[in-house]
DNA sequence: TTGATTGTTCGATGACAATCGAACAATTGA
DNA sequence: TCAATTGTTCGATTGTCATCGAACAATCAA
């Protein structure tokens, strides 16, 4: 469904890049509710206040900062927070992100 | 010399301002340049390629923020990092976003 | 007092980003 | 096959942001 779903290799996420990505309150409020919830959720789940094709936006400027991975299932698009790699090229970031009331 | 040099409370800095204050490429140097030195440096002496209004944009830009001080010292800005501050309301994230490569 | 230094303010500009609706594509269930 | 579901793409619009130069303000040294 998407013309290309690239997703930087964990080496290759930019701090930079992340900061601005989670920087903005609808993408905060997403990446919230992904550490929320654990594992995948799928992309209609989400609760934001926005139309669809925004968020697709969103989705998109996400994952191609390294911060959700986003993965085809029939018609759904499955996210997941990239934990991992977030902990291992920013130790501690997304989790005082997180912790963060 | 400023028209006001209002600093937020450490108890009002918000995490999403903080994120958006960081991720601009311009700022992140002012606070690693903040973060190498120890204790204040003038507003003159923080080296980055932008023109002296730009900077006084980013400057305050990242003190409305909470994320640095500012003090005026005769025509000099005295500037520094609030990390006392940034420490107590989001733990690990000053350290996670410095210690980056 | 004069000039140099240091930074701010203002107004304009250009670039980028968030947003939307409409049209499209792909899968799935009836 | 048909319709519903799920999400993407496209083009347009709107708003925000980074940037600059010129003019201004304040301090300090000579």
């Amino acid at each position: 469904m998407p013309k290309s779903l690239l997703h930087p290799d964990s080496d290759a996420i930019q701090l930079e890049q992340v900061l601005h990505a989670l920087g903005d309150p609808v993408r905060l409020s997403i990446v919230r509710q992904l550490a929320a919830g654990d594992g995948e959720m799928t992309c209609g789940c989400c609760s934001v206040p926005v139309s669809k094709s925004t968020k697709t936006h969103h989705f998109r400027v996400l994952r191609e900062a390294g911060v959700i991975r986003v993965r085809l299932e029939g018609t759904s698009a499955m996210i997941s927070l990239r934990r991992e790699s977030l902990d291992a090229r920013f130790p501690g970031l997304l989790d005082a992100v997180l912790s963060a009331g």
